[in-house]
DNA sequence: AGAATCATGACCAAGTTGGTCAACATAGTG
DNA sequence: CACTATGTTGACCAACTTGGTCATGATTCT
């Protein structure tokens, strides 16, 4: 698996948006930015990706901002690591694709290593919805200031 | 996790030469790049890395080539991949480095997800040994012979 | 109208990937 | 000794990815 910058940074922004939910009202790119420790531009972009796959919407105007589309419990990590870094292990070996798969399949040792750890990163990241994310993160604030 | 081509490459030399083992003779270079599909002035820049490394040894001249250095039992898949890949799962959060680590680790519910998800890999990685692979892999071609 | 904000696309420096090529060193053979 | 097959090393390279910046629009609210 390979989680660049920019997927930890949509982590991330995901992570502020989803302790937001519940208020209902669209936070903006200027406060997720500072607050996650994101370069504003850049930040600018990965929103735009993700309301493109229909995790996050946008208001525009003075009130405006960036809100969820779906309750935290609806979004799975797992979900947001492929979006943005694409597939869990890019092993030609492993890809699904019909067009690319390596004509060793049959004989190669690997093969079933590999999906397994696949599968195993699959287990972890695909069970984990931000609700659990936002859960954890309160709960470390609290330990944190007391 | 990531395994570029260069280390799918490396994993397969590797196991071409640990089916060897028994026989006590060096392969050359021409014969792994054939049988493995790799090209050829690149599989030298590999073996040279292995070697650097004190996974397998060479002999020069005319019936020169590589072998392992240490009998496969000895020899984890883990230990290749972190080798010629880098660290599993190089994100910022994750690394122990005590120069790099990220000063939100406190509060940052990622941290222990990157974390769980880095453990389960290496415990697939480095729990297999070329021995096993080697079994699989003569299985696989009786199967596909018979 | 004007301010605040999101939207879009062009651009860019630096690093990584996946190699190739030329020249040299060494070991065995006749 | 000369020759040849092999390993060794280091320079080089094209293409792609990463992690951004910048300028300019387009909306929406007041």
């Amino acid at each position: 698996m390979k989680v660049s910058a920019k997927g930890d940074y949509a982590c991330r922004a995901l992570l502020d948006l989803a302790l937001n939910y519940d208020s209902q009202t669209p936070v903006h790119i200027t406060e997720i930015a500072e607050r996650q420790g994101i370069p504003r531009k850049y930040l600018v972009q990965i929103l735009i990706l993700l309301k493109g796959a229909g995790l996050v919407k946008s208001k525009r105007g003075v009130e405006g901002g960036y809100m969820l589309s779906r309750p935290p419990v609806e979004i799975t990590l797992g979900e947001v690591v492929r979006l943005v870094d694409g597939p869990i292990l890019p092993l030609k070996c492993t890809m699904d694709d019909e067009s690319a798969t390596c004509d060793r399949k049959p004989i190669c040792g690997f093969h079933p290593i590999w999906e397994s750890v696949r599968d195993s990163i699959s287990d972890i990241i695909d069970n984990l919805t931000y609700e659990d994310i936002c859960k954890r993160t309160r709960e470390k604030e609290q330990m944190y200031y007391i």
